[in-house]
DNA sequence: AATATGCACAACCGCGAGGCA
DNA sequence: TTGCCTCGCGGTTGTGCATAT
């Protein structure tokens, strides 16, 4: 069967935008609005097909987008959502504020991949690629779970939890407990703490000693927990970590 | 100076999800 | 419930520029 294509392929332009066209969706844009992206390219006078218009628009014309290079800041939070989400682009550009999900994408590929892999971390799974198979376990955590409950119902549902599974049954030296848990509300003030190790990001990434390292040598009395999404230092809200 | 190679990024493609008749 | 339509997402490709040989 096949899908109908998005629009009339034959008579619609492809490739490099021009400046009369940018104005054009610009202008257009401006007068009724985004949406409606199938009409728009015959509403505007554009020979484009509509997902080609919205990937313009929300990529390179969007007014509020930032442009030029990313800051190390940005560079660490788009490692420590990737961490967490993998690759979905869109809630870590959602993060990001000016940044769109096609510019972190090719941002990572081009940038921070090559960044850990020099770290020797893998980029996909972030963890150190070298890792010897029997070494210890650290359990990643905010803080530990008081129950099941607690843990499964997690506040608007954002709560990554690796279930016990057949991969792990089967390689037992296959560490795959990642816990992600928001702090308990009425606990804020208590030390976050992790069951056994407590580590700052920089030194999961295997960047102990770094000037982003936060917990000194993993002996400090001052440590405070797992900064994994910056809760400690405000960096994100996990409240607002949209899942759409 | 010419050519090859690598890099960066804009744009395209295919698919899945959700809305609606 | 089903099928169509649109939108949005993630992976991939194409192209221009920079650097190396």
């Amino acid at each position: 069967m096949g899908r109908s294509p998005c629009c009339e392929k034959a008579h619609t332009n492809k490739g490099a935008w021009t400046k009369e066209e940018d104005d054009r969706l610009i202008a257009y844009i401006r007068a009724h609005g985004e949406g409606c992206w199938r009409s728009l390219p015959k509403a505007a006078g554009l020979l484009r097909c509509g997902k080609s218009c919205r990937l313009r628009w929300i990529n390179y014309l969007r007014p509020d987008l930032k442009r030029g290079n990313f800051t190390e800041e940005e560079d660490e939070l788009i490692i420590k959502l990737h961490s967490l989400l993998g690759n979905k682009w869109s809630l870590i550009a959602g993060r990001l504020p000016g940044r769109t999900d096609n510019e972190i994408k090719n941002y990572w590929n081009t940038h921070i991949r090559r960044k850990l892999m020099n770290r020797g971390i893998d980029p996909a799974t972030h963890r150190p690629i070298n890792e010897p198979a029997a070494a210890d376990v650290t359990t990643i955590s905010f803080a530990t779970a008081a129950t099941k409950e607690e843990e499964e119902k997690d506040i608007s549902g954002f709560s990554i939890k690796e279930e016990k599974s057949p991969v792990r049954e089967c390689c037992p030296d296959l560490n795959l407990e990642l816990r992600i848990s928001p702090p308990y509300q009425n606990q804020s003030d208590q030390p976050l703490k992790t069951t056994s190790s407590v580590l700052c990001f920089s030194c999961s990434l295997g960047i102990q000693n770094s000037e982003e390292c936060s917990c000194g040598d993993g002996t400090s009395s001052s440590n405070t927990g797992y900064d994994f999404l910056g809760l400690k230092s405000g960096v994100l809200d996990y409240r607002s970590l949209g899942m759409k």
